[in-house]
RNA sequence: GUGUUCGUAGCUCAGCUGGAUAGAGCAACGGCCUUCUAAGCCGUGGGUCGGGGGUUCGAAUCCCUUCGAGCACGCCA
């Protein structure tokens, strides 16, 4: 269904060519006065000049021709020339039990819907999840999530990091430590083990270790290298122990993500491109693209329009290795082959803007990806502590995502046995509903492109613009209508009636602003307006709820009529946590 | 050095394709639970939108300049 602004306008627009102005100057926006009307019209004052008229004149001609229309309670003029515009509560009233009979809330699905792929994730292997993966898993989810509400086909790729020095490094500590097994033995011809000889725990404590004795240990550092090398062509005992790696880590992986309820319809990671780098790189050469620059073989990315020196794009480094363009240049070979999306999204690190600007680029230039795709980096800034410094441990180290979920789900379980009258299991299991929002809301309400603080006491303390309150707000809709059922309520086939008093009208003005929302959370890959419109519906059924008793109404109609439009509230608030990435509880 | 992002209330953030009196939340202060969950609601105080120019009938928003902070700038990912 169309959106309000879209009925507004129309309207508007045809009064402003009734009058002989053009209709283009007839555009609507939300009134940013909402004591004096519900939606504003400032097109008399850009036009005054060129109709050489004064804009009070103009906007009074306007009004003029709107008096009667039966969508508008109200159309005046006021100084210096804007049109304001109050809805009436009938239209209000058709608009959102409209918008209760539609599927997908009255967002219609796009005419033509897109394939887009989006690179989200990107976990190392044989490593924990950490903080700084929470926000590309957040803000990624919500995008895919957003987009396939719109009616996109949105694939997810977890874009792996399963390839290079450490994968090596975890081999050699492995073969310091049990040489026995036969991946170590060149002459074994016989079929591997099907259990992988350590668990992720080992897996994740050997990395570090790894990592660390081959900084000091040269020696160490080399025969870590060389295991790359070994594994990077072909050595079969190597590739079968990196296959295990990957499969205990990928299995922890998809665990992790479960609780943060994001997931993926690819799991390919750095690994899965290689194959495709010999020929990619060969066609560079032969297509003149690539060329040897201080010895690293590299493709020219700069433009005429730059306001800098954007330097080329290394494709080989001057060892003749690759390095991390070769493999996402060569990821968005396979991508194109077995997908071929209209568009790519990647949710990464801002900080990463230069370099993929060089890669986008080169891919353009160099016919891997064809102009018809579009390729959208979306940079998030930096998860900072309380101190405006990125977020650590209280040691200074880097913190475990799984450690720092369980610890806002402990505070959260204290929160909840504090006043709720609950069973622990449920206590425990609404706390991690609970504080999923509050971690998902406290960072998604934030443009992703700005640093944010993640303060833990402010993210658990739920009051004011959190996640938890939303989920409190939708507990209380839930709380009613099940007493409602409970004493034998029905208000099916009921409708909204026209709202009675201002908090009511309000909260349908606001309901009637979801498909707008959506879109433009869409359109501009910007979740945080999903937040604020949300907020915004909350606090408006707040106040409604405040001011009207719902269950001690006695006209029967009417109460079937709230019921309705409570229904609905929470239906929209409940679609908009799922695009965001979470879901509520049944109590808190 | 070059480029880039940002600077809005004590704190954390919206608003930025120009519009009326710059909005929320937290914190502070004052009210509201015999009535649908007080994780809520109502109210009060608090802002030279970093500074300075300019464009415009009109600027937090666009342009220039200046100060301050972050980040990035070929063989890491």
């Amino acid at each position: 269904m169309k959106e309000v602004l879209c009925f507004i306008e129309q309207e508007v627009m045809e009064a402003f060519e009734a009058r002989g102005y053009d209709r283009s100057v007839g555009r609507v926006s939300v009134s940013n006065r909402p004591d004096l009307c519900e939606f504003q019209c400032n097109g008399a004052l850009a036009a005054a000049k060129r109709y050489h008229k004064p804009p009070m004149e103009i906007a009074g001609d306007v009004a003029e021709e709107l008096k009667g229309r039966r969508i508008f309670a109200e159309a005046e003029a006021c100084p210096p020339g804007f049109l304001n515009l109050t809805l009436s509560a009938e239209f209000l009233a058709e608009y959102v039990n409209a918008m209760q009979a539609a599927p997908n809330l009255g967002v219609e699905p796009v005419e033509k819907p897109k394939r887009i792929m989006i690179d989200y994730g990107g976990p190392n292997v044989a490593k924990p999840l950490h903080v700084g993966h929470l926000r590309s898993a957040i803000i990624g989810e919500s995008i895919k999530r957003i987009g396939r509400f719109m009616g996109h086909e949105m694939i997810g790729d977890v874009h792996l990091g399963d390839w290079g020095l450490q994968m090596g490094l975890i081999i050699t500590e492995l073969r310091l430590r049990r040489p026995q097994l036969p991946y170590f033995d060149e002459n074994y011809t016989g079929p591997y083990p099907e259990e992988a000889p350590f668990t992720i725990g080992e897996l994740e404590e050997i990395y570090p270790t790894a990592s660390a004795k081959s900084k000091t240990d040269d020696a160490y550092k080399e025969s870590a290298m060389a295991a790359t090398y070994e594994l990077q062509h072909g050595r079969r005992g190597y590739q079968a122990l990196l296959a295990q790696i990957l499969a205990v880590s990928v299995a922890d992986l998809k665990k992790n993500y479960e609780d943060l309820k994001v997931s993926f319809e690819l799991w390919k990671g750095e690994s899965d491109a290689q194959p495709y780098i010999p020929d990619m790189v060969e066609k560079m050469k032969e297509d003149g693209y690539a060329y040897l620059s201080e010895g690293a073989l590299v493709v020219d990315v700069k433009e005429e329009t730059d306001t800098k020196e954007i330097p080329p794009c290394m494709i080989l480094k001057s060892d003749g290795a690759s390095l991390y363009n070769t493999t996402d240049l060569a990821t968005l070979v396979w991508r194109m082959r077995d997908y071929r999306p209209d568009k790519i999204i990647y949710v990464v690190d801002k900080r990463q803007e230069l370099y993929f600007t060089q890669v986008f680029r080169c891919a353009r230039k160099t016919g891997i990806v064809p102009k018809e795709t579009e390729l959208e980096f979306v940079g998030f800034g930096t998860m900072n502590g309380k101190d405006g410094k990125p977020f650590k441990t209280r040691e200074g180290g880097v913190m475990k995502l799984s450690d720092l979920v369980r610890r806002i789900n402990d505070q959260m379980y204290e929160k909840i046995m504090e006043n709720a009258t609950m069973t622990e299991e449920e206590a425990r299991a609404t706390a991690k509903v609970v504080a999923l929002s509050a971690i998902k809301y406290g960072d998604l309400s934030n443009q992703a492109s700005k640093d944010y603080i993640f303060d833990v006491d402010r993210f658990t303390s739920f009051e004011g613009n959190t996640g938890p309150y939303i989920l409190y707000t939708i507990v209380r809709m839930k709380s009613i209508l099940t007493k409602y059922a409970q004493q034998g309520g029905s208000a099916d086939g009921a409708a909204i009636l026209p709202a009675g008093d201002p908090a009511e009208k309000a909260l349908m003005l606001a309901l009637a602003g979801f498909q707008g929302a959506v879109r433009e959370a869409y359109e501009e890959t910007a979740p945080h307006k999903i937040c604020a419109y949300c907020y915004a519906l909350a606090d408006s059924f707040n106040r409604f709820y405040h001011g009207t008793k719902i269950m001690a109404q006695e006209d029967k109609n009417v109460q079937a009529g709230y019921i309705r439009l409570l229904e609905l509230t929470k239906e929209t608030l409940e679609c908009c946590i799922a695009l965001l990435g979470f879901e509520a509880p049944e109590r808190m």
